[in-house]
DNA sequence: CAGGAAACTTACCAATTGGTCAGGAAATAG
DNA sequence: CTATTTCCTGACCAATTGGTAAGTTTCCTG
């Protein structure tokens, strides 16, 4: 059980943990009694609280990232490459909610890893805002505000760990449906905001 | 500055603190410093921190409710109802973001007090299920999943703390058009589900 | 196999946490 | 004016918090 199994044992729990009671809520002892380790060994790998958070948030950072620049890679272009990023961020959120947990958690202002958050997601941000705006130039893309297009599906991608979380507390275990909705009308949007056909 | 006034004031400023860094990152040390009051004065107001939430929470529902009975009353009816009242809470929403902060925080499945909530949630729910339902039996609704399209409704509005927060975030200080669109689309979407003729 | 680094633990600590208890002002009732 | 209730505070506390220092064990390498 020796080596790096440890560190990304931890880095499950706090995630798990941080994404559902919180930064705050998340006690280093507990998270150790629960992977029966003691709590300096966590410490020993993260060095401070803060530094465990941070490493999460890097982590699944790298992960969204990571399934995002397959779509990027890709020759799909166009509408329909807007269309494959938001599938491909849908099905990530159902595959791990916990993601979106901790996205939530940390866009908090008062969270102690918003800062590091923003500059994980600012490249990708200006990345794409770039790219819409060359769309636009080209008159792939009708003019309009980029970053608020922007803004906009990402509050709503955050909004469904809300939405998750409300559905599960009304005992509606199946969430797909509500949440393909949620993907429709997102596209929905984007196509209203977008398109300059339509 | 006696009598109700201090009960008062604790309870705007634990509202504060609680829709912004949470119901564990508030310590009753903090909130009571930043009110120029001993910890003792909270607790002999409120018995415990968990008795804090629940006032809070208790407070921020009864505006709430008073808002939305305010059209309940009213003479409007069909889906003008509907539009009147997601106008109503929108604009609360707006005037106030902390209250929508505080139901993002406790919506929270591990949050103390989301049981609180629940039960006070529970009847509103009920009775606009049940309106909803009439309307649909008399024809003048199309007949879909109720709880459902509440549900949709509700993750909206307190997904509107999230986009609120990420917008302020991002430096876009007058989010109001923003909400403005999601209104729209939240109304859009409810005329799809509800509206008979649509 | 020796030795050092990496991984983990035991022991300990200062600070903060929510909370108790008893007492002092201040308003109110008799 | 006295008695009592309401409101607020100072002193104190056990438990938990994140974190430090000093080992011990495990593992890899020369």
């Amino acid at each position: 059980m020796g080596g790096k199994v440890t560190k990304e044992r931890i880095l499950d729990a706090a995630l798990e943990s941080f994404a559902t009671i919180g930064y705050d809520g998340t006690s280093l002892d507990d998270l150790a009694s629960q992977l029966e380790i003691r709590k300096q060994t966590i410490l020993y790998h993260f060095v401070t609280k803060r530094g465990l958070l941070a490493a999460v948030v890097e982590r699944a950072a790298e992960e969204l990232i990571a399934a995002l620049e397959n779509v990027l890679a890709s020759e799909i272009n166009g509408w329909d490459r807007v269309e494959s990023l938001v599938r491909t961020t849908f099905r990530l959120a159902l595959q791990e909610p916990q993601l979106l947990g901790l996205l939530r958690e940390v866009s908090r202002p008062g969270s102690t890893a918003s800062g590091r958050l923003r500059n994980l997601l600012t490249p990708l941000m200006d990345r794409a805002a770039n790219w819409m705006e060359s769309e636009m130039n080209a008159g792939r893309m009708r003019k309009t505000d980029s970053r608020l297009v922007l803004l906009s599906a990402y509050s709503t991608v955050v909004g469904l760990a809300t939405e998750i979380e409300v559905l599960r507390a009304a005992g509606i275990e199946q969430a797909l449906r509500p949440v393909a909705l949620r993907r429709r009308e997102l596209l929905r949007f984007l196509r209203a905001s977008l398109n300059p056909i339509f």
